[in-house]
DNA sequence: TGTCACCGTGACGAATCCGTCACGCTTGTT
DNA sequence: AACAAGCGTGACGGATTCGTCACGGTGACA
């Protein structure tokens, strides 16, 4: 389905990674460390790329910045992998921008699984820079929030949370996922500031706050559409 | 060049408006107080509205909050005709979200500019989620900037104007200008408050802080390939 | 060279925003 | 009905952000 970079110098690990993804029905592609074919390969825009920091004799963080540097590749999404002791030292320091990061060991199942949710919000950002649900307008230009017509101001993380919930209206959003989105990764907010902003973000929405609907045990989910209430 | 629909009761001021317009190679479709023929104008997908809010037995603002709100209508750019008085009562209160908005009495020569500037910046937004510019790379979706690869924090004014500067590089930004796409209208901050954070934009940018370049006695721009700097 | 408008800069106070916690209600289970 | 886990809510302190001002430097122009 999805081709996908996989930048990984321990080749059992990556024969692992690409026999399940293939399975999956994914198109998985295994650099090593001969990098002089990574052009070539990158020429053939991959969907997403997973790339190890720890590679023989070159910084993986070189190769980052340089993915990202490059006006062809920016846009790629990247996984990162590391290893136990790297994790505090490189990327808690850095906010690297990657779009997500498994520190080894890990599951295939589990790589996988990350793929698939970074793919999913990819996939789901055509940007337009107006999405429209229902009564609700965003206005990303100018983050804005516009309700039957009148605008209404938001934080930066109400902002961000509204549109990750309104983006994918179908979807339960789960704790984990909501947090990962706003507040992104090194993220040691706790669980229930989750709950603080929701809550300012319903107030701020007066009675269409209901639009923000609770899934208990999961997470929460945007309703374009209200359930009708039945009256006892 | 581009359609404009215009919604004005008094004639003389609507007709003068639309021959100036005219000339310059737009075509202006002006509305009076007969309405009904709204819907069928704005099937033909005007770029631009401009729309006067003193209309006789209605309230223009109700036509705007309409346009707003259905989706075929709420990404056209509005331009907004008062009378004097009715400035501070009603548009300074609700942020109406405008694209931009003129009191009577005004010369079309400024309507003209108005409208020019508003498509211009409109036309400026395929909002593709990220910019590239030679060493900067800003990240809309993530609010984030990207310089020479590395992730930077900046506040939502610093990145709004970060990114109104970069989304048209060659371009000088007035003070006005800038003061009214990063700040809205109704913005009564000073003027030297813009001096302030393009000094903390610089700061936070260090050396490449250069690239925001003054243009003495107009306002600012952003060069993406710096001029030579000849050493005495 | 002198003058003046324009701009850079540092400091300051106010306002906002944000994360956390404690308490109590709700929901679902036994 | 009793209990526990999940969630809503209000309050609080700290941190950040923001707008303003005063002062000094710089460039433009006569």
């Amino acid at each position: 389905m999805s081709k996908i970079l996989i930048v990984e110098d321990e080749s059992d690990i990556a024969e692992l990674i690409s026999l399940h993804l293939n399975r999956e029905g994914h198109e998985a592609i295994c650099i090593g460390n001969g990098l002089q074919v990574m052009p070539a390969v990158l020429a053939q825009q991959p969907e997403i790329i997973v790339l190890d920091l720890m590679l023989p004799g070159l910084d993986g963080m070189q190769i980052f910045k340089r993915l990202r540097a490059d006006t062809r590749t920016a846009s790629i999404p990247v996984i990162i992998l590391t290893a136990k002791g790297q994790v505090t030292d490189k990327i808690a320091g850095l906010e690297l921008g990657a779009d997500d990061y498994l520190t080894k060991p890990f599951s295939p199942r589990e790589l996988y699984l990350r793929i698939s949710a970074v793919l999913r919000r990819v996939k789901k950002v055509t940007h337009v820079s107006e999405i429209q649900r229902g009564r609700f307008m965003l206005d990303r230009k100018n983050m804005k929030l516009f309700l039957d017509g009148t605008a209404l101001d938001l934080t930066t993380i109400e902002f961000k949370l509204l549109t990750t919930l309104m983006e994918n209206d179908t979807a339960v959003h789960s704790r984990a996922d909501l947090l990962r989105d706003v507040w992104g990764y090194n993220s040691d907010v706790a669980t229930r500031t989750l709950d603080t902003h929701i809550k300012r973000l319903r107030e701020k929405l007066g009675a269409a706050g209901e639009h923000i609907v609770t899934i208990r045990g999961t997470g929460f989910q945007f309703q374009t559409e209200l359930a009708a209430t039945q009256p006892a």
